[in-house]
DNA sequence: CGGATTTACTAAAGCGATCTAGTAGAACGT
DNA sequence: ACGTTCTACTAGATCGCTTTAGTAAATCCG
């Protein structure tokens, strides 16, 4: 077991007998030699414990067994997000099974955030790229085409043909189960505390509560930052009005936990007084006292759905079909119950 | 602007009229170049959109301006915690400033952790490795050692002369702190929920509480695996016992909350009943009702000092000394009070 | 049985940088 | 005027792997 110099490709060709290009031939499953070479050879790397350089495969065009991806947000604001997290867990979980490592970088902005792509992809440094957060017109997918590189959208509807394949989350079906859930209930008056109005789904969610005005049930709409200070804010008039509502539905949980205690310090006793639920879900939702109903959306498998896909298209070399990832479902908890008759 | 084939140095000096090795020279900033030269070279670059091949730098053992994270935690668990979240943000933000990137890898244990760091090592593909989640013995330091790479932990305490250098948050202290908080409003009996026993700061907080035996306060100490239903479990069972703790200390802040809800479930008022506090801030532990008195650290920007450490230690091409990092803070709140003086 | 094909290899040319050794030519010193 | 030292380069080896072109031996076929 001398140490010292790494153990190359030419130092297992010499201990097979043989010349490099045939061990390559051999670890990379090509014709060109005979099994019973390739299984001798095969001993005497595992024996050796040879790692392929990957640099030297990146030189030659061959795989980087990496996958990027670049993420344009405020960095301090991510921590608060157990989302991310998520995600990067379940992608990594996906890409680690077949030792696949995940480049992360964190960028200003979208320019930022193609320039970093273009650099990856001219030097081979990754083979596929992850995007996030979709806009109307988005500018990545057409630099994605130009730089020849796989890549999955994680968004919220299938991609358009030629575009980047998404694996998406259908965010009106997630508002439907969520306000119909709230409706069946018997709540006819259901205020959605939204974050950001930029944000596809926000707008996806709100275009359902105004369709449920059809079913009598007269929804209100407040956008925010997605900041507690604004869902306390936001919460205090809503309940402070005449006709105030039944039920409050909130963008994220930590919104949710914000507007329960600020009810709670009205006097509103959830969910007798009045019912709360989220559309994000998290261990606390579950832990809290009351509990807060919310969509439970696995965003860890959602994660290993996208890098799946990724990686399929890698080894496919081509682009494949969008893909819809897991559905979220309701947890219903203690935050909610029937709108007490007496308004 | 014709597309197509990668630019290359070689290109470039052509372009230039000068050999590739002159190129070279002049990026680096080595003598062997006139100044007028290294202008025009400088120039063309720009013009070209020249970026080196990553892949090419690696082969020839130059930096690879990549750091390697490999976390040894199960995946599943990672996003309950905003502390990771936080510290990669952190980590990262600091990093993509000097352009350098982050190789984020999930492992199943510390051996499949080592394993990472002598591929990553060996074919080049990282300058420098974080370390986390340090314990007794620490396998990882004298590999790190035998690789030769640099390296930081993210530990509680300074590493000893000739290990890899550490930022560390001075775990006892942040005890000591929190433990003589309680201790001053007049508790004598405090429980912690630690996590488990083999990290380092589990047994340094367990020592402070044991130490403050001498000043009349009698702790108890009760590992677990973090998880929140240990958590819910061990409250109540501490509440449920005799002379039962006024005050009860978690590791995190999941476990906190967990705890909180089986007391007022148990029908014991906090803090009236029974003080609650946790190792770990986040924005919910402020939000909830009663929020829950904690130690803030400043996440964000221990990644950011580790980070910074690191880099310092590749530009220089040694280790360099521990520092400590952001000191956690008391952030008081609802949770805690004196105790009622009837037990 | 002899030419064509197949099999199992080897030799060597890249990939795109870095870096060492070598070489003109200018400047310098005496 | 001639050797020495600089300066500003160039040529070419090198990193570890993949891959193409080439070759000897084995196999096939009519």
């Amino acid at each position: 077991m001398t140490s010292g110099k790494r153990v190359t490709i030419a130092d297992i060709a010499r201990m097979a007998g043989v010349s490099p290009g045939a061990v390559s031939f051999a670890l990379n499953g090509r014709p060109g030699v005979s099994d019973e070479t390739r299984q001798r050879i095969l001993a005497i790397v595992e024996e050796n414990h040879w790692q392929p350089s990957s640099a030297a495969r990146a030189l030659v065009g061959a795989r980087a067994n990496t996958v990027g991806f670049a993420l344009a947000r405020p960095a301090r604001s991510l921590g608060s997000e157990a989302f991310f997290t998520d995600l990067i867990a379940g992608i990594e979980s996906r890409l680690s099974e077949s030792k696949v490592s995940l480049q992360l970088r964190l960028v200003a902005d979208i320019a930022e955030e193609m320039e970093v792509h273009r650099q990856w992809r001219s030097s081979n440094q990754v083979d596929g790229i992850i995007l996030i957060d979709p806009r109307d017109d988005d500018p990545r997918s057409d630099r994605i085409a130009t730089l020849d590189a796989r890549a999955v959208l994680i968004g919220s509807k299938p991609s358009p043909e030629g575009a980047v394949p998404s694996v998406w989350i259908a965010d009106d079906e997630v508002a439907e189960t969520l306000f119909s859930y709230l409706a069946a209930l018997g709540h006819t008056r259901i205020a959605y505390v939204a974050g950001p109005a930029e944000l596809e789904h926000t707008r996806l969610r709100a275009e359902v509560l105004d369709r449920m005005a059809a079913d009598g049930v007269s929804g209100e709409v407040i956008t925010t930052d997605f900041s507690p200070a604004r869902a306390s804010a936001v919460t205090r008039s809503l309940l402070s009005a005449r006709l105030r509502p039944t039920a409050i539905v909130y963008d994220n949980d930590v919104m949710a936990v914000a507007g329960l205690r600020v009810a709670q310090e009205m006097g509103r006793a959830v969910p007798r007084d009045v019912s709360i639920a989220s559309f994000d879900d998290s261990v606390i939702a579950g832990l809290i006292n009351p509990s807060i109903t919310a969509m439970t959306r696995d965003t860890f498998e959602l994660g290993e759905q996208a890098a799946t896909l990724l990686l399929q298209q890698i080894v496919a070399g081509i682009n494949l079909p969008s893909a819809q990832g897991p559905t979220p479902t309701l947890t219903a908890r203690e935050s909610t119950a029937p709108p007490t008759a007496a308004p």
